[in-house]
Order: structure tokens, then sequence, then C-alpha cells
DNA sequence: GAGTGTAATGTTACATAGTAACATGTCAAC
DNA sequence: GTTGACATGTTACTATGTAACATTACACTC
């Protein structure tokens, strides 16, 4: 299953797995994974939504770490750099990769109501726009594949308006 | 050709016919394309570019329309929601669309050193998108679509530094 | 052609997101 | 134990986007 997101799973294995790879990742790149920044990754680990860096920032204050958004947009940035997150710019949010170290392109399915994120694998994607950038003499640099909507759990709220 | 942006052309020849449709699907919707609406269109259409809503704000209070941020996000907001216009999340910004009424779904190849961007067709991308979307049951209803990269021109600029 | 309802425009004031610049701290290598 | 590089922290600010409400324009009715 491509997209565990939307659906109940061994959560723990999640983070544990991506903290893990993490480690490797970082290591492998000569970089350190700094207090600061695995507490950043665990924080978007926690859950399979995206956070907003101010939201993330709170969190870390609240664990001794700085008061300042620098603090924050700088792990999120180096985490996002190095494959271990990713930045949705529809909701101006950071989101987990689930497994990162894979060199993937990755394209993503917002929940607008839970603010849920799920993670598709994007090669077709990227390789039809590589296709479309071809034909205007473009060079694709980096892509943003995002698509609003419902996961399955919102829309069956929405519909049976079951309170 | 399906992107003539980055590419000589009779531009005002773009906007006239681009404003011609506007006023059609306006019209078509029962809506009107007031002063603010046409101008802040025909700001977008000056350029096969990306403006921030808070150049058009400027550019808007110029010409004698309101001095704040609401005036540029309604029109703008107006624009969007009538495929007149769409927005380019990835750098906070808007563009005119080319063909507007036709329904279609676009994705974006931006520019990063000229702000130049590119619609293209994205009924296959969109596609690819749903298919993936249908295996985490996701229902999808708006897509972002945006690649940033380099055009043509500012390509070869770079590479030759012929400054 | 005065009155009324609706949509559009305008304003103030604020909320949220992101960055530049610089001071301080940490730590490995020499 | 000093140096250099990187990481963390701060202040202060810029940029982007909205909520709420006052005012105006206009179509429609009587």
């Amino acid at each position: 299953m491509s997209s565990p997101a939307f659906h109940p799973h061994d959560h723990g294995h999640c983070i544990a797995t991506a903290l893990a790879q993490a480690e490797q990742v970082v290591a492998a790149r000569g970089l350190r994974l700094t207090p600061v920044r695995r507490r950043t990754l665990e924080i978007l680990l926690e859950r399979h939504g995206a956070m907003g860096a101010y939201d993330v920032l709170e969190r870390l204050a609240e664990d001794g770490f700085g008061h300042q958004p620098p603090v924050a947009y700088r792990a999120l940035d180096f985490l996002v750099e190095n494959g271990l997150a990713h930045r949705i710019r529809r909701i101006n949010a950071f989101t987990a990769c689930l497994h990162p170290g894979e060199d993937h392109h990755a394209a993503f399915l917002i929940c607008r109501a839970c603010n849920g994120v799920a993670e598709i694998p994007a090669a077709r994607l990227r390789a039809v726009m590589e296709a479309g950038a071809a034909e205007a003499d473009f060079s694709i640099e980096r892509v943003n594949l995002e698509a609003l909507g419902l996961c399955p759990e919102c829309r069956m709220a929405e519909a049976g308006g079951k309170a």
C-alpha cells in the first residue's frame, strides 16, 4: 500500500523506521541530526498530517528549544533539503517523508478537512510533466504536485452528516 | 504551440483574445466584469509572468482603485474562481489564464530567473493524479501542478554567462 | 422616482508566514 | 587551548493573507 496515511496502521513503526532511515541518510552525507533537527522530525512524524512552521515552533519551544521562527524554519529546511520532510505549498505546511533516502519524487493528497497528508509516488507524474516541459524547451528543477480534497474518513463524515 | 509564453509572439493579440473571452465567460455566468476586475485582469495580462497580490494592488492603487489588500485579493479571487486567472502557490503569485472557458486543468512552468509562467495542458497529469488518489480512496477536488526551473532564454543566459 | 435588497468596493485592523542580520554557543582538529 | 566551521539563539522586520464592518452602486419593485 503506497499511502497508509489514511488507513489504520502501526504508527509507532512508521516513526521508528523513518527516524532510523533519517539517521542513515544524514550520516551518509556527513551531516548531523542534531537535537533540534531530530525533535523537529519527531514532531512531524507524530501524525500523518501537515504542520505549519509556527505549530512546530511552539512544540519546539515547549521542549526547551528556541522560541523564534528561524529555529523552526532552519530545522525544517534542513529536513526538506535532505529529503526527510516535504513542504506542502498549498497549505503552507510541512510533513515528514515516509520513505526517505529513496530519492523519490512525491505527490501529495491533502485532506482539506483533517489536514491529513498522504504521499503517493510521482515518478509517472514527473515524467509526464517533463514531457510537457520539453515541448516548451523548459528545464525543470523541482516540482510541486499537490491535490486538495477529502480523505475517505472525512468524506464519509461529510456525506453522512452523522455528527 | 501550447505555451507561447517563452517565445516571441503577438502579445497584443493574447490580451485582446483573453479579455474578450473573459467578457463572455463572465456574462455567461450572469456575473459582472467590473472595472477593478477588468483592470486586474489587464494588469496580469500585460506580461506572461506571475505577479504578487501586492504588486497588483500597487498598480490598481495607481489607477485610482483602493489601496488595501482586500481590493486586490477580491479581484484576483474572482478571476481565479472563474478560470480567468491562476494562482501559483509555489511563488505566492497570480497569472492570467490564456485560454479561459475551456474548463481545463492546467499545470505551470515557472522560470525562477525571470518569473515567467507558461501554462501547459494538464489533462493527462490530472488523470494520473486521479489514478493515484483512487488507490488511496481519496477524492480530489483541486490540484496544483507546478514546476520550477529555467525557461529557454534564462537557461541560455545562465549557461553562457554573457551578461 | 422613492424605497429596498443585493452585490461590489472601500476601510481599519489584524493574523499568519517567512527572512535578514547578527550574537552566542559547541565541538572537532590541529 | 586556539582556531575554524557549523549550529543555535536573538531582535527586528518584511511579506502575505483575512475578518469584520462601513459605504456605495445598481437593479428591481411598487
